[in-house]
RNA sequence: GGUCCGUUCGUCUAACGGUUAGGACGCCAGGUUUUCAUCCUGGUAAUAGGGGUUCGAUUCCCCUACGGACUACCA
């Protein structure tokens, strides 16, 4: 901090030290807080991403923390999935979760311990208490409102003084209770008659009237917190000083805003990110939509540990982690100018909460394809040859760099997605061994035989082996013989690639070489008929 | 049902009171090309409806419609 000056005023040092107030504030810090129940869909992805963008852009902290308090729905595996997704899509974090921090650990069934204490403080100062009811006797409330016409069927001010909790209890029948092991959840003491408002990032001021509140169970039966407690005091203890979240959250940040209000604490900034929603119809985006649409919801494969149900990926369907990213930046969030290919760095540059969108965004598998086209062709050759040569190792097949790299050249604008590169390459690697019918039909005509062997001929004499030569020495060949150009040059690539796909056929048969290239005619004359 | 949030081309979105409502994807047409793609050029297409406020509303306010989220001892 920058010492005044002594010589400055008074009313000086105050315009110099407001703008500096900010620099001031206390470190950004974010989190992502995934419950492992499961793969991470893209819509937690892009939460994450965002989370992320913003920590970076504020030279803050991204924290994992695993929000586990519910052991029923624990996933194995879920937990990894999500770290090798960050991994996959370059998402790195600075505290969490396998890698640990100063405010380990980051997982809540090991914070297990510390959440109660929080529970019996705010019991303690009347903002909640202890609730015995069975689960049969909510459902039974429940019944008994819903017959009565009531709208909200809560356990709130509207009924909480007739159910079984230490509100209506006398102090020694509920010690009774807690002494001798009855089950008990501990809720909210929501308040009556009063604004609660939330100042949201991107939705702006929110307000709810804590009559629609209803007393949130804040610590379980079973010794867990809920997620609603928690996430409070995870949030507290940490230092998390922006809540990105979800919208699905917005309904119940008044009442968090409440629990950091009666624990003492400075409530974060919030920002509610709108949903990512299916591409057809409406409603939020599922993982049944990618099944029924074919196109992947998350970016790694899963298998269900439980039925074995196989859900496709991003990135085994063969996209770019820069272009899945890229894609994602941009479905909710925009920069303003009319540029839409960042790297991930640019996005952080680029990157602000303020031009986040309010409303959902309709996901469209397209708009993804072409991403990945774009980065796909903007990859080096060298680049794109590794991937074509992790796709020929799989088949079985060794081919050397070089080679794969010219190949590489010839096909990446041709693919969208990474086993597209196959697709279009193949002939490279193994020559054809059967024509398509229709190009036969079309092209080997009766004076084709006699070409194809001249042909054969003038390319032994071709000594600089390049494109351009073949080109030139091809038309060339075609025009002096009066021959048609489409006539030559389907039948030439028929015989190459076994039909009517490809890059050029100089380039085709430069990359193939001479007698690679002889050898193929030969073969299709014997197959075909000379 | 209740509460809250939202609504610009088919889709993602720009325009923070004054624009011929801009861009991108898709689609269509043309061009390049030995095939198929790529690529290039052009085109198609939107402010949900109704009231206000204002000299002027995509933009501000209200109502309606529609959509979504939430409504668990799940997160």
């Amino acid at each position: 901090m920058a010492v005044l000056p002594k010589y400055k005023s008074q009313v000086a040092s105050f315009v110099i030290f407001a703008p500096l107030k900010k620099f001031d504030m206390k470190e950004v810090r974010v989190r992502f807080a995934p419950s492992p129940t499961g793969p991470l869909h893209i819509g937690g992805v892009r939460t994450a991403l965002y989370n992320y963008l913003f920590a970076r852009k504020h030279n803050g902290k991204f924290l994992l923390r695993i929000e586990d308090t519910d052991q029923t729905r624990f996933v194995p595996g879920a937990e990894d999935y999500i770290i090798e997704s960050f991994k996959w899509c370059g998402i790195e974090y600075d505290e969490g979760v396998g890698i640990g921090g100063p405010h380990a650990p980051y997982r809540q069934s090991e914070r297990k311990d510390l959440y109660k204490a929080y529970a019996e403080q705010l019991i303690n100062e009347g903002h909640a208490y202890y609730a015995f009811d069975t689960p049969e006797e909510l459902d039974q409330m429940r019944e008994r409102l819903k017959a009565k016409g009531v709208a909200t069927t809560q356990y709130d001010a509207f009924t909480r003084m007739e159910m079984v909790n230490s509100l209506t209890l006398s102090q020694e029948e509920t010690n009774i209770r807690l002494n001798s092991g009855d089950p008990y959840v501990i809720r909210i003491l929501i308040p009556e008659n009063e604004e609660i408002t939330i100042n949201d990032l991107i939705r702006g001021e929110v307000n709810v009237h804590t009559s629609r509140l209803d007393d949130k169970v804040l610590f379980k039966s079973d010794g867990m917190p809920t997620y609603h407690l928690a996430n409070i005091v995870d949030d507290h203890l940490m230092e998390i000083s922006h809540v990105i979240r979800g919208e699905e959250w917005l309904p119940s940040a008044p009442l968090h805003v409440l629990l950091y209000r009666y624990l003492g604490w400075e409530p974060p900034q919030f920002a509610h990110l709108p949903l990512l929603l299916k591409p057809d119809g409406n409603g939020k985006l599922s993982k049944r939509d990618g099944d029924r649409l074919g196109f992947p919801v998350f970016p790694l494969k899963w298998t269900d540990p439980q039925n074995g149900e196989i859900s496709s990926g991003y990135r085994e369907s063969g996209y770019l982690p820069d272009a899945f990213v890229n894609m994602l930046a941009l479905l909710g969030w925009n920069p303003g100018t009319e540029q839409e290919i960042f790297s991930l760095g640019e996005l952080v540059q680029a990157f602000s909460i303020e031009r986040v969108g309010k409303s959902g965004s309709k996901f469209d598998p397209e708009k993804a394809k072409w991403f990945n086209h774009h980065y796909l062709s903007q990859l080096p050759d060298a680049t794109v040859a590794e991937l074509l040569s992790d796709i020929l190792t799989e088949k079985g097949l060794a081919v050397e760099m070089n080679f794969l790299t010219k190949v590489a050249g010839l096909v990446k604008d041709r693919a969208v997605l990474i086993p597209d590169l196959w697709d279009q390459s193949h002939f490279f690697f193994i020559a054809p061994e059967t024509y398509d019918e229709k190009i036969v039909q079309k092209f080997w005509k009766p004076e084709i035989p006699p070409i194809l062997k001249q042909v054969s001929g003038s390319i032994i004499g071709i000594d600089d082996f390049s494109t351009e030569k073949i080109d030139h020495s091809l038309k060339a060949f075609i025009q002096e013989n009066g021959l048609g150009m489409g006539q030559v040059m389907n039948t030439l690539r028929l015989v190459l690639v076994g039909g009517s796909f490809g890059p050029g056929v100089a380039a085709i048969i430069s990359v193939l070489g001479k007698e690679e290239t002889q050898s193929r005619i030969e073969r299709a004359l014997k197959t075909l008929g000379s």
